[in-house]
DNA sequence: TTTT
DNA sequence: TTTT
């Protein structure tokens, strides 16, 4: 059946990349990444905010570059789909994640939001290394493999929702997210 | 800080629509939506598919359009934002649910999808009394309200997340999703 | 610099797809589609339309599936970025035309808009011949190529723009669009 | 029909916005936004880049915000359909321009972009001043008009295409985007 | 936990 | 005409 699942988001990230590293040597990356709406209030006219958490899921190339440009506070355009994984508490009791799985990623807004300690000339956010996260003629690489397999987590019992890892089987190092 | 939080879906419904009525008169639409995707397997060749459940929310005129018009199995375009709502179980536990708060929605396919009983002439899916749903020129009602406060839910202690009733105080009928 | 080039429709085609083949065999198809705003006029009360028409572009395996399967009325989702293309008309003045690059293809509602002849069960739409144009999980072949070459047009001197050829040198079979 | 008209660019301003002002006090902005594609070429190897220029145009309160806040070299996140203009040539010739009609627009990525003279904190970006053009939650003056009536435009008698004035009648200073 |  |  004819179906869309997409996620556009445009927002910070609330702390520095969580990074896993498999055998293989692929990669997973995991970030927290806020929206903020801001609105007039319509009766009292106050100000108001609220602000949106979104766990994003980077994979392969892309994960490598997340966890190389991106710290906390970058500025971040991404694109994904939604996945809500399934997960058995300490309780035993079934629970629900919802993440964004991420298949393209922008940094936004020049070097400030940079990692990877260089300092640059401020207002620039370009790489310079030969990959490309661009959405429509990037290289495979960096972006989400096209068709990768989609085999189930293997869930942790946890009060925590397991570290996502999808389409991967064993883990190096399992920091939970 | 400049923030976008936008989820575009195209799925069909898994069960008609649980409608809850305000004393006001207002309405809220709670929605399953599915989404499959299909894949061919890297390794094995084979045929795979996944489905994603998405629990979509509508609000005002939205929500009476969409008890009125849609049905199980109905396929639709929805554009709305990420919204998770913190809720405690009973056995006391903080627990979180995903939901999509709508914004706008187009019925696609015909109307072998929509509710209302009316059989009507195959192949059409269009509306001729007199409201409006598109996503740029719609008129006010039909489109979510754009500038509604956002009070917090008041959670429900029960095991199943509580329905969402995100701008609204009281219930009239209680349906949880 | 990090940019975002985007363009989602759902609309219904015009005609059938102009298809053009080139001698290596690959395909490009030529679509016009329309997208229609209704909306009540504020000061009159008069319900209002207005039809928009866009020119879609599909390259390789996309291309194949929307001569095969798409035909004048069909209902479609589309994704892709925009494209405007300088060519020269008759009296040697410089033109522009806008068109859209599709990367993905959803078919919409139904067998009642594809072509094909095939009768088949009303109101599924659903392909169980191995192809995929999910956004997500669709083997390469169902999407645009990922990183294509992108060559200027070869503009032909012509009153209408000349057809799209991006990426291929010579046309078997140049049917202008 | 339903249908679905939608366009998201991240770019930035080639130039200063040009705006006109209707004898009303209404606004409206042009703007030229540039999306730059890189790639490396499959065959040879080589880094390319294309770059596309889109012409933009902003309504009511959200022209204001733009000529308020954004310059030449501005990076912005911008919402909008595909509207194509016919008008005619000095030769008496019709032709056609495509452009993007603007509901929503985020600014990203810090100051350094900004219009209004104002140094001001580097990497900030935020609007203290009561408006909010954020997608979601805006008040109706920071997007787009939701159900704007839509006149065609008065076609000026111009080798480049007239400045769009839709919805509007007269126009205090026209000058040509 | 971000950002302004 | 932008940006890196």
């Amino acid at each position: 059946m004819a179906s869309v699942n997409k996620v556009i988001l445009v927002g910070n990230l609330g702390r520095d990349p969580e990074m896993r590293t498999f055998p293989s040597g692929d990669q997973v990356a995991n970030v927290r990444i806020a929206t903020t709406d801001r609105w007039r209030d319509k009766n009292t006219g106050e100000n108001k905010e609220a602000t949106e958490w979104h766990s994003v899921v980077f994979h392969g190339r892309l994960a490598e570059i997340v966890g190389q440009y991106l710290k906390k506070g970058s500025q971040v355009y991404v694109e994904g789909s939604l996945r809500t994984r399934k997960w058995t508490d300490q309780s035993g009791q079934e629970r629900y994640t919802t993440e964004i799985r991420a298949d393209t990623m922008q940094m936004l807004g020049g070097r400030q939001g940079m990692g990877g300690g260089g300092g640059g000339s401020q207002g620039g956010d370009q790489f310079d290394d030969g990959f490309d996260s661009s959405p429509r003629r990037a290289p495979a690489a960096a972006r989400a493999p096209a068709a990768a397999s989609r085999p189930a987590a293997a869930p942790a019992p946890a009060q925590r929702p397991p570290a996502s890892s999808s389409g991967f089987d064993e883990l190096e190092d399992d920091i939970p997210f």
